[in-house]
DNA sequence: CTGAAAGCGCTTACAG
DNA sequence: CTGAAAGCGCTTACAG
């Protein structure tokens, strides 16, 4: 016996309720115009035969599949686990959902986005992944949206939000400088990706900007995961160098930064050294660290970046390639001495 | 200006490679006959025009999507971020995509698996969420196969797989036993949960065949979260008891309470009290924590999982609500007392 | 091995 | 407000 059960189809369903075809489909059409009796009758005998529009009928028909997909990099930094369970609840919200494709670290993730391609998808957001440019073309070709979470990629021609990252690592190194800090390690993220290094300039501009020679900064690679910062610290320390604050350009790097100096090397934050992070993840705020960083706006970010999608209106096509900066706040915790910095 | 744009289709090839749009068809169909020097002659067509099948015409006539649905539950868990990738990753080398559906905490996901109906999903898993029995019928009566991941849902009548909750419960307790334990306190999760309530039960066992009498156990709810662990520990010790040994039901339940025991009240972790998880996610594999624990073995729970879920032979159908339990493996690290506890 | 043609289940002008 | 009909872009028997 095969699975000829179920499949019940508009035609079913209009059968049923005595209507035509078109009828049944205009009543699971939003925007569609049908009078309220026929809707309801309709309604009636779909559900006594648990009829459900079949998406795929409908996006051939429409050229719209009301999903977007989400192409995930690093798995290990909480944040993006956070962006995307913002992007599904917001999505959801609008009647959307989101295809996710997680691809491995550094991998290009033009495979990944060939099959995006096929599902015919409304929009794509890149958070933390590549994509080849020829890529980028097809989509546009297609009137697909590309736009890139938290990642300015240059060589892509697509809007991208992130949080004002150079700002933020500014008010950071001003919050080291205030509490007295003269010597730095910078831990830092992926130096391709321009979140990290915009955070590493804010925070040199500060420093600069302080009269401070160059080299009062170190930096270290750390790759923007709780064990590069830990691998990062080791290297400092056991390479002779201790200095008063060290900046994690992403929590998770701080965290493994402050577990290795207070376990591994039995000094004490903020009073040995002083940390900040970058992100305020949840995990930042828990006992055994109570890091001062700075809060990525989540909600407001996730919102921008679908606007940016133009979901409700697909011949607006993909817009320019501006980059939305959106201010992130200094969360005032106990990893650097002193009163709480106030920026300006 | 309309995007009229691209949409090149397998008739735009046909016309291109110079044969009929059913040969362009069997060009991209793995199983299809066809001569290699035709199917050259297609890819390279194709390439020329950037063509991409169309999913929904091709899931209109197959009935399949290749796409399987992911219900997320508690985002707060990184456990369920470490399946989640599991699941993309192994789903991705089968040609096949996750929809990922997050749904609040509690609620009942009937509303995401209304949504999954409509995508024609060729299996849905659900992960720590609810489903009402009308859902799991409709998607029977459809041929959609649905396994229950981490969780065991009697009233379903789904498979289900799961780690061996019950005994790694039982390892523990045996472990905490053997270290000299004679006191304990379970910090449970959701008291509906079969995951939770397992491993409770597996540790009572334990507890109970050494002997000791049925109040040496005390419980707490703890809702699977850090925080819940938190409060749990908070509540516990203000209510004034301090026992030998605490399980936290999950890692992250252990670590909130640790971080409690150790920043709140001073309370040493193992000499005052021992501690124990459940699942290894890397966190607490950490210098706060060096938790002992059960490994939830995730690769092979998540290949069992989509094994049940017969992709490759659709009209397979429903298998039997059988509970597939895979045994975990104990992760002996700083939190218990003594030498490594051997399981028998 | 290949082509012509029916069919998958919707949406949406077009008439009425 | 409603129905008949064309069309979305594939897959897949069916002939050849």
């Amino acid at each position: 016996m095969k699975k000829k059960s179920s499949r019940v189809t508009s035609v079913d369903v209009a059968a049923l309720a005595g209507v035509s075809q078109s009828a049944v489909s205009r009543a699971f059409s939003p925007g569609a115009v049908i009078a309220e009796a026929t809707r309801e009758k309709i309604f009636e005998a779909a559900n006594k035969l648990n009829y459900v529009p079949n998406s795929f009928a409908r996006g051939l028909s429409t050229r719209r599949s009301n999903i977007v997909a989400l192409v995930l990099g690093n798995r290990d930094n909480p944040f993006y686990m956070m962006a995307l369970h913002e992007f599904s609840r917001k999505l959801g919200a609008i009647g959307r959902q989101a295809l996710v494709f997680a691809v491995e670290r550094e991998e290009n993730s033009d495979r990944a986005l060939m099959e995006v391609l096929q599902y015919q998808v409304d929009g794509v957001v890149l958070t933390s992944a590549h994509m080849s440019t020829r890529m980028t073309a097809m989509c546009h070709d297609r009137g697909i949206p590309v736009v890139s979470f938290n990642r300015i990629l240059p060589s892509l021609e697509t809007p991208s939000v992130s949080c004002d990252n150079r700002n933020g690592g500014k008010i950071l190194g001003e919050a080291f400088l205030a509490a007295g800090a003269r010597s730095f390690a910078v831990l830092a993220g992926d130096a391709n990706g321009s979140t990290s290094n915009d955070r590493v300039r804010g925070f040199t501009d500060a420093v600069l900007a302080a009269g401070l020679p160059g080299d009062s900064i170190r930096l270290f690679e750390a790759h923007s995961t709780y064990e590069g910062g830990a691998a990062a610290t080791r290297e400092m320390i056991e390479g002779g160098f201790r200095p008063d604050a060290i900046f994690g350009i992403a929590d998770v790097i701080a965290m493994g930064a402050i577990d290795e100096l207070t376990y591994r090397y039995q000094l004490r934050v903020p009073e040995d050294v002083m940390v900040a992070g970058f992100d305020n993840i949840p995990e930042s705020g828990r006992l055994p660290y109570r890091l001062t960083t700075i809060e990525q706006p989540v909600a407001a970010m996730v919102e921008r970046t679908i606007a940016h999608l133009h979901l409700d209106d697909p011949d607006r096509g993909v817009g320019p390639a501006e980059a939305t900066h959106i201010p992130g706040r200094l969360v005032w915790r106990d990893t650097i001495r002193g009163e709480a910095f106030r920026p300006t």
